[in-house]
DNA sequence: CCTGTTCTCGACCGTTTGGTCAAACGGCAT
DNA sequence: ATGCCGTTTGACCAAACGGTCGAGAACAGG
């Protein structure tokens, strides 16, 4: 028996850059047309590379969108990571409430990608939900009871805490179209959003 | 110059039960892989029809997911189009909530249908958005702020308030298996949600 | 029963799709 | 120059796609 994996080279410059390109490329048209919707075509006109050399880099269109997703996946859980136990309950709350709409309000595509994902049943994910996810939202959720038990906050359901927090923020980048419809011109949903939800948390957090 | 349109003629039962068949299969279909990700072949196999059989109840693939657009946009504005400025604030605004909340329950292919059109920048229905429904808001923000001037609910941007109902209710039908991952066996989202989003409003709308 | 209309579908068509391949290109160390 | 290796692409392929067509089946009304 030798070895399976044959000793992986690292990348080169041209590679590191074209591997950046046609992500950036790939995130832009998968974001906007869902996975089945976006055609390497496309990606590749995007990009500025031609169909094959897209299929030099990368092995299928598949692989693009779940490499797509999994760096996502990461920087899409960390604000949640960051919400720490020993700080000041509200505040806390609030910084994740925060830094979650900062992250729709400047990755908007990433949030779509995840929408998309999520929307036709989380086909590709539903590992890292199940698994991942799950604990991360326990282990949080169990703070937030901790907290609600020491009256520091108020008592409510701690999962639903948190899913408020994910629909709230992410309905601006998601549903960006409507929101922008609705308010018409001259309106900045992001600023406005960003004192409404403070407003929010902070009746609903009241012990 | 004569009659342009042709003399409509009433549809046949056959017609009206295979349109309809059609329509429930194609709302099926599209709601989980979207416009570009559903094929006709798919459709027609849920639909227990042959491919030209479709095509010969609908003229195209979009005029099936056009009509099943226009028809659901309707039912979902209804709700909002209840929400009666002579009834109590609160009660009302619950109200709203809680018809909402039922119909991401009973009809989340319907909501993830919508939700996949706003996510790829709504090219088939922005200017229902534009026109019907922001006016539609427009008046029920009017009421609202009616509302907080006078005391009975709390001052908030209406708008806002609006999009956070919708964000709140959506996100347990669109987002349904992000959810069920993360609470894990035996719950049962949407009675929690109900209770959950009773106490969230009535801490928010409190004066 | 016959006759005209409605309905159904196998076979087919042109296009688009994800993916392959061999040939060519480019920089660079010898 | 030469040879080498990473890179690039035009040409191509099989499958899947939305949509068409014509011929036959089912259904009316008389």
């Amino acid at each position: 028996m030798e070895d399976e994996a044959p000793a992986e080279r690292p990348l080169t410059r041209i590679q590191q850059k074209n591997r950046q390109t046609i992500l950036a490329a790939a995130l832009e048209v998968f974001s906007q047309h869902g996975f089945r919707g976006a055609t390497l075509d496309q990606i590749a006109e995007v990009a500025g590379l031609s169909k094959p050399n897209l299929l030099y880099y990368f092995p299928s269109k598949e692989a693009i969108h779940v490499e797509l997703l999994s760096t996502l996946m990461d920087t899409w859980l960390d604000p949640l990571r960051a919400l720490d136990p020993e700080g000041d309950p509200v505040e806390e709350i609030l910084d994740y409430v925060r830094r979650k709409l900062e992250l729709s309000r400047d990755y908007p595509r990433e949030s779509r990608l995840f929408a998309n994902e999520i929307l036709q049943g989380a086909p590709r994910v539903s590992e890292v939900l199940e698994v991942e996810l799950k604990s991360l939202v326990d282990e949080k959720a169990a703070v937030l009871s901790h907290w609600a038990r020491a009256g520091r906050i108020a008592d409510l359901p701690p999962h639903h805490l948190i899913f408020s927090i994910w629909a709230l923020t992410q309905h601006y980048a998601d549903f960006d179209v409507q929101v922008r419809a609705v308010l018409g011109p001259g309106h900045d949903p992001y600023a406005e959003a960003d004192g409404f939800l403070d407003t929010l948390f902070r009746k609903l957090l009241a012990p």
